[in-house]
DNA sequence: TCTTTTGGTATCGACTCGCTACTATTTTGA
DNA sequence: TCAAAATAGTAGCGAGTCGATACCAAAAGA
């Protein structure tokens, strides 16, 4: 019996558990994940493409979820000034509030000594790092950590883009993220 | 920001990913958890009923994903004598090869430290220990590790039913477990 | 025996998901 | 400069999940 096996069933058991209790509004499990990225993402990276690729979707189906939360109440699309074709998703109250309400799955991992969550998170961290690098991906860090960030200015500054962060923006995720 | 929602978001991103890359056979995320669970469970626990307890769905989702696996040549039914109405299924010879296939997230687990993966599954364990608590769930041991086992006979024997094993069963999960 | 419970299905509507095809809007490079 | 290629988003198809409701048959209780 193989173990390494074992915990990635065990992943998926919890995944799905937490899809089968995790209910706030009217959300199925993919539009409850959009949401949860949209919240924790800065303005570049909101689009269906970059949800797309965080989630491991396609472009197609992440459209689609993201018109379904708008229509739900509980995203608004802004277009971009820059490139004409791009959207950038946001949530709404309704949105915020879903994402921030109660979970059983996140209750019992809260509840499990601190010791045990830090070192579930850290092997959690090297897996997806470890499954992403041989897939591929990109690292999805949040802006403080990436090379390209610089602190000079009021809410930080990205050297890549060449623009000023919004306020609490250093502490979003970024599509453009590079190991600093 | 609460670190035990990050956990539970760490969770679903990387059942997520496993999702997208974990292909062997042509098979969706549902009918490849049905098909391992299957493949760990004794001959008792492979029913529709057991499975969709076990992951977490309905009986009558799992009624049609377990067609499906049939359809597929991954499983066959296998009627009970003893009650006509419950159905155990069983995994085909193409069943057991899907689920020994190799997988992107297995691997980047195994590849981690021998102490990270056990703090791992530790981690874990214990969360979904406490969801299923907090949800009235089943606990899904093993065998060899419940109340009613007995280790006389051959291959053991199940004190609940009034069983003995078959060979191997004690390592597979039973619906009846119940924690010595 | 008659009733209730249990195990499995069928069906409906909303949705994901992989795929292909298509339209706009950049970006490129000769 | 200006046509070709890449990029961003969408539409639509078929298979299938998923929650819900409704059924039927077998088993268990009263």
């Amino acid at each position: 019996m193989r173990n390494d096996h074992g915990i990635r069933i065990l992943i998926n058991r919890l995944a799905r558990i937490d899809s089968a209790t995790g209910w706030t509004g009217n959300l199925n499990p993919t539009q409850r994940a959009a949401l949860e990225y949209l919240s924790e993402a800065n303005q570049f990276s909101r689009s269906p493409s970059h949800v797309a690729e965080y989630l491991g979707t396609t472009r197609g189906t992440m459209s689609q979820t993201l018109k379904a939360l708008v229509r739900k109440g509980y995203a608004a699309e802004r277009r971009q000034k820059s490139d004409q074709r791009s959207i950038s998703y946001e949530l709404t109250k309704a949105g915020v509030a879903a994402v921030t309400g109660a979970n059983p799955i996140a209750d019992a991992i809260g509840n499990l000594p601190a010791n045990v969550q830090a070192a579930l998170e850290d092997g959690l961290l090297q897996s997806l790092r470890l499954a992403l690098a041989a897939n591929g991906g990109q690292s999805f860090g949040k802006c403080k950590t990436c090379a390209y960030h610089e602190t000079g200015s009021e809410n930080g500054f990205c050297t890549l883009l060449g623009l000023g962060l919004e306020a609490g923006e250093s502490d979003k995720i970024c599509i453009e993220h590079k190991e600093a």
